[in-house]
DNA sequence: ATGCATGAGAC
DNA sequence: TCTCATGCATA
């Protein structure tokens, strides 16, 4: 482990260029190898001040002073953001991101979380986008707490999942002269921001999944419907929590739509903050596309999307305008990779228990020379992965589709029972697809 | 597209 | 302290 390191500060241009350096804190002597962790800088940002909530913001950092705790060996790893790298981030971030991959190939499997927590819509919707906006409907993205949630039920009675579908994509990239693909940006002070309320009044309601009056367990949940025509509007699209399926197409044709119309996963972020004052990153328009996140969260977004995909629709060639958020100086941890023969150690690790106690962790972060901080946060993510995890490349036709139902069934509740190894372990149910199927049986 | 990270809220 | 929603940074 190279030692060295200890290089806090590195010149924020590296944005571009790219400084990395050999690091690890781990500041004992040891030499393992393999107990390397390389640590690449760049600055960080953290746009929200500005346009974000700033009563987070404040939160924030009453929150981090006050746990603390284990900050210890990290300081010297903190990067500090530079003054002008700012305007580098903010353009880098518009023009990078350019999901290029004509076709994706990860077959998509949906995870079911019926997590009940609730939703908190944390939009920080201040005034960010009333600047020309005349004020566009408030989005009311109240919590649709779907209870136990439409992909599976509390009791693991009955879970309707839906099979994993795979998507097609053979799209051309053709974008259409009206719209400014890149250049997104357009130029400040002009923003013709075609607002919504005025396209939307004939459609009587589009799903914002908001009017949740309808929160019941579902014992007996019906099945999703297979497919209805690509065309076709989602039958029930307000009352309801969408099926699995529902979400499913949506988020197929929404990325169809999206790359037809020539934006960019983090254009259409950008866009959902200034259309409704939540800024939403490229990695979560991803994950959304590729029904990557939780049954709740992909709820939660759905009515966004689709919003913003109307506006994209009649708006022909206005581009949303995006103020940028103008990150702020923040300080951010440094991204810490962990080496692929440490990463196999945790891999077992979490085979053998999903959720060591802190004890373990510690001892664990010890023997690999990794903070203690670096294995608990592995640990999380690691979980939270399983609970979405999109099988790989796993090809499944139709017909696999349903015999699958039966596999995810049975694997909700092995899974249950195999994570019950804690204490507490409140009923987690995911649904997961074949791939996750066969990992977990290998696992034991 | 994904790995590691942050922070708010639930327990 | 974990979960969950999210995102920066990266491959």
């Amino acid at each position: 482990m190279a030692t060295a390191a200890s290089n806090p500060y590195l010149p924020s241009s590296s944005i571009l260029s790219s400084g990395s350096i050999v690091h690890s804190d781990s500041g004992g002597g040891g030499m393992q190898p393999g107990s390397v962790a390389v640590t690449s800088v760049s600055g960080g940002y953290r746009g929200d001040s500005t346009v974000k909530m700033v009563q987070s913001d404040f939160m924030q950092g009453a929150m981090a002073a006050s746990n603390g705790g284990h900050m210890l060996s990290h300081a010297h790893q903190w990067v500090t953001s530079l003054p002008h790298a700012a305007a580098a981030a903010a353009a880098a971030a518009v023009a990078a991101a350019e999901a290029g991959s004509p076709w994706s190939s990860s077959p998509v499997g949906m995870t079911g979380s019926p997590q009940q927590q609730d939703v908190k819509n944390n939009s920080g919707r201040d005034d960010l986008h009333t600047g020309n906006a005349l004020h566009h409907r408030p989005p009311h993205l109240g919590p649709h707490q779907t209870h136990g949630g439409a992909w599976g039920t509390t009791t693991a009675a009955h879970i309707p999942i839906s099979g994993g579908q795979q998507q097609q994509q053979s799209l051309i990239y053709s974008q259409p002269g009206g719209f400014t693909v890149n250049g997104m940006l357009s130029p400040p002070g002009s923003q013709s921001l075609v607002h919504p309320s005025l396209v939307r009044g004939d459609t009587p309601d589009l799903d914002h999944g908001n009017h949740h009056h309808h929160h019941h367990h579902h014992q007996h949940q019906h099945h999703q419907q297979q497919h209805h025509g690509v065309n076709s509007h989602d039958p029930h699209s307000d009352e309801d929590t969408p099926t699995s399926d529902d979400l499913e197409h949506f988020a197929k044709q929404f990325k169809q739509r999206r790359i037809k119309l020539g934006f960019t996963q983090a254009d259409v972020g950008l866009a959902l903050g200034t259309l409704y004052g939540n800024v939403f990153s490229q990695t979560t328009i991803c994950r959304f596309e590729a029904l990557q996140l939780s049954f709740k969260n992909m709820c939660k977004l759905k009515p966004l999307l689709n919003k913003w995909l109307e506006e994209a629709d009649s708006s022909t060639g206005s581009p949303t305008s995006i103020d940028k958020i103008a990150a702020q100086g923040r300080k951010r941890k440094k991204r810490t990779s962990i080496e692929v023969s440490v990463k196999g150690a945790l891999e077992s690790h979490f085979l053998k228990c999903p959720k060591p106690s802190a004890q373990e962790i510690t001892s664990l972060a010890d023997n690999l020379q990794l903070e203690k901080e670096v294995v608990r946060v592995w640990f999380c993510n690691r979980r939270q992965k399983e609970k979405r995890m999109t099988p790989p490349g796993v090809p499944q036709t139709p017909e696999d589709v349903y015999s699958q139902v039966g596999n995810g069934q049975f694997l909700v509740d092995y899974l249950k029972d195999a994570s019950l190894t804690g204490p507490s372990e409140p009923s987690d149910q995911r649904v997961t697809t074949t791939s996750s199927f066969h990992q977990v049986i290998l696992a034991h």
